[in-house]
DNA sequence: ATACGTGCAAAGTATTTGCAAACGG
DNA sequence: CCGTTTGCAAATACTTTGCACGTAT
């Protein structure tokens, strides 16, 4: 049915609707980061939407940004990582099939998304044994990109 | 054979056999944070672990309590781990057999431990077949613990 | 004796908060 | 019009750095 073809209902028209639904106003900024975020694929910290939102000409406030990125992290629509560098990343947060995880080189910093069907039906699994109520789930994998591990040998 | 019995050389005795190994002097501060790391079996963030060591009795600077774990993370003696709490948290760094990862309640705060051979088995499978050169993960849960689910029903 | 290790205080970043003005419904 | 949303500036929180002193080898 409609799940074959998620895509036609973008993100960003989930997003709208389900802030509308919760009594959310529409607002300017929010608009612009929702967009961006729609257009993006992977995650992006608070500095660089920011930055992307400025050179687009739509210049947002910083605190906005944040203000913004918290209320969609609460309301599930976008996903908050942290992949250990000490600043937060945000993306949009899709639905369970079309999720990807990430790996981050160590040494270059460098992010760059991957996806496991086996690995997310291993979490899936164990979530079920667990005590809490397990509702996302992020996986980091950490090493050396192609670049970095060359450059290192 | 050692395998089984990995316990008795403790994290400890290794973790001061490979700084000595590096060349690293033995510090007083080092030494206290070491064995404060060794007692305990969950991720803490540096507060914590500046707190506990001061209520020992045994003060030690913010500050080389941060040097001290950048040092014990770039030898991969500990690992740094980031919930998504804008914190960044850090424990022991155990071989693959004795590994664990983490479940985080985004109600209250609490952080849980929990392994699963299956996860192990699929993150290394997946590993394999990246152009990264894969040398560590983790696994963050999201949800919410037995009491704030049911102080929400 | 000579570096390395440590602690303090100051500096940096990332993020949050308070408040007045702008704006949507 | 009224209350939400926004932007600015100030505040806070976490982490890093500079420098003088202590300490292991």
């Amino acid at each position: 049915m409609a799940g074959t073809r998620a895509t036609r209902t973008s993100w960003r028209e989930h997003t709208l609707a389900t802030l509308a639904d919760a009594g959310y106003r529409r607002g300017g900024a929010r608009n612009a980061v929702v967009e961006l975020l729609d257009r993006e694929d992977c995650a992006l910290t608070a500095q660089e939407i920011d930055d992307r939102l400025r050179a687009d000409g739509r210049g947002v406030g910083r605190a906005s940004v944040y203000r913004i990125l918290e209320l969609l992290t609460e309301l599930r629509l976008v996903q908050r990582i942290d992949v250990g560098q000490g600043v937060a990343r945000y993306e949009r947060h899709l639905p369970d099939g079309d999720h990807h995880h990430h790996l981050v080189c160590d040494s270059c910093g460098q992010i760059e998304p991957f996806e496991d069907p086996a690995l997310e039906q291993a979490i899936e699994r164990v979530s079920r044994t667990l005590s809490f109520a397990v509702d996302d789930h992020d996986v980091v994998l950490h090493g050396a990109c192609s670049d970095c591990r060359d450059a290192a040998a």
